[in-house]
DNA sequence: CTTGACTCTGGACCTGGGTCCAAGGTTTAT
DNA sequence: ATAAACCTTGGACCCAGGTCCAGAGTCAAG
């Protein structure tokens, strides 16, 4: 039996964290020692692994402990496909998003000249930023 | 002049957050009437809609701040494209992440075959979820 | 037997970007 | 004159996901 420092250890997560994803619900609370002591087991190990892939896979705690939860239930293999699915898809929106946003500045880089005056920085103006001496607001 | 509620109805930004913004240094602090009211200038709207499309954009307060900041040291042009330039970078490597999790997502999802026994589903196996009955770990 | 490393608990604190509230003062319309 | 709509302030609260702390108990080594 594994106590909280050697699991953590084990799992190359922070102590405290442990502790936290127990009281989120993502572990089940462990056997204790007669002085109190949370005693780990090997399955420990790895379902606490099991959630950092998942985390690093951009899953929220809240879709592991629902992954965690179908996964228990056997034969609910369509409910597991289906939460990984519509990460998937928000995923590919953010991805979306995100390159839309690279677009526009990346253009705005390439069109400032990188000295002279504020008034020509295009990334300025596309801020529509008022530039003082000019009063160029409606 | 305008009141705080008019400057907000015209950058299309909450009351609460015009206020928020003017305490973390993106607003100066306007003119007071004799009553103490907040009194708006043309500018402000065209700096607090600054401050939204820079969101927009991806940046943080703390880089609209520095942009403001720059942008009225004028001549300093070098400056703004470096934070942009900067902002550019953070937002490549953003995508470049998320997309390597969208390609490991994308796979076990297509690999899963909807239904059966969770010890078939990869989408759990690459989790490396301890199947009870199997006690796959070490 | 003492020192140091480990663990326990409850609760406070952190980040970023707001959002809401109460209690009071002001302005405007009827 | 009075109600509705606006404004003021300080401070509390929200989200997620932790992180840290004090004060106390436990355990192994020297």
């Amino acid at each position: 039996m594994l106590r909280i420092g050697q699991l953590a250890d084990q799992a190359q997560v922070p102590i405290d964290t442990v502790r936290y994803y127990e009281r989120a619900g993502l572990l089940q609370p462990p056997d204790r020692s007669a002085a109190g002591y949370r005693l780990y087991d090997g399955a420990s190990v790895h379902r606490l692994r099991f959630v950092r892939r998942a985390k690093r896979l951009g899953f929220s705690l809240d879709d592991i402990a629902e992954l965690l939860r179908l996964s228990d239930r056997r034969g609910d293999i369509a409910g597991v496909r289906a939460t990984a699915q519509a990460k998937l898809s928000e995923i590919e929106a953010r991805i979306v998003e995100l390159s839309r946003i690279r677009d526009g500045l990346s253009r705005l880089v390439d069109a400032c000249p990188g000295h002279g005056d504020a008034a020509d920085c295009p990334i300025l103006s596309a801020l529509n930023y008022d530039v003082p001496e000019q009063d160029r607001y409606s």
